[in-house]
DNA sequence: CTGCATGCAAAATATTTGCAACAGC
DNA sequence: GCTGTTGCAAATATTTTGCATGCAG
């Protein structure tokens, strides 16, 4: 039985097409806004509704099956928690994204629990600046 | 002669009331979406559009007079270049925004420099994670 | 059966754009 | 006066909400 199911069951909630396909989709696309979502689940799911969409990644996100970032402009970013973690750099000339190691913060995040008690949530980091190309 | 007079004369571009009063709202206000600018300056100047808000702050931005970073949700806030740096630390419990001395990401700035040519852009840097509070 | 989930439409937000009137230089 | 700017309204884009129907358990 998937995790899904069980995570639903536990809270009386349903496993139902929709949840599944999103969950799917979200860890096959890897980044993926909630239009981007929506536009593969209805490859396999001709009618779901955006609404659905949003709702379910809200839902998934609950069950701490997913996460989301906000990368450049208001765009929301969900990807699947189990997925390798990562740190997005993004470039704010050419709008591309590169992946870094997440240890590279583990530094500073010790550094801020020790000095503020401030937890930082590392999958969730994304730093903005100018990439190599565009320097 | 202010500053924005002359960078905007150098382009040649006009000083408008609307101008100054947005940037010196921005200043005033410290960090402040562009609901908030509007609000600030139509305190003084009644009629002035939200349209121009944003248009204005678009402005300023490219004149490097004015950042924004992305706190929590796709909010941008906006605040003034001049002002001292500082990174945003954000709760996503309880949403509160703690202000961090920007030499706390030196090392990582060079860090990243030395190994992807990235040049980390330290203003526009929000951390997210849980305050000592929620934890 | 019962209540949670979905689809649909409409509302609420947030931001952008077209265009005519206006104003800085 | 010429051309950049603004205000207004409307168009977009994004996300949320109300409600009746539908379906998982």
């Amino acid at each position: 039985m998937s995790e899904l199911a069980n995570l639903l069951r536990d809270r009386g909630l349903r496993l139902t097409p929709q949840r599944q396909l999103v969950l799917d989709a979200v860890r096959r696309l890897g980044h993926a806004t909630p239009e981007q979502v929506h536009a593969a689940v209805v490859e396999h799911a001709a009618g779901v509704n955006i609404t659905t969409i949003y709702r379910t990644l809200e839902l998934l996100e609950e069950l701490d099956l997913v996460t989301h970032v906000h990368l450049s402009h208001g765009a929301p970013t969900y990807h699947d928690v189990n997925e390798e973690q990562h740190i997005h750099l993004v470039c704010r000339s050419c709008n591309a994204v590169q992946e870094l190691d997440p240890a590279t913060l583990d530094g500073l995040a010790k550094q801020l629990l020790e000095q503020r008690g401030f937890q930082m949530d590392i999958s969730h980091v994304a730093l903005f600046g100018l990439c190599g190309r565009c320097t």
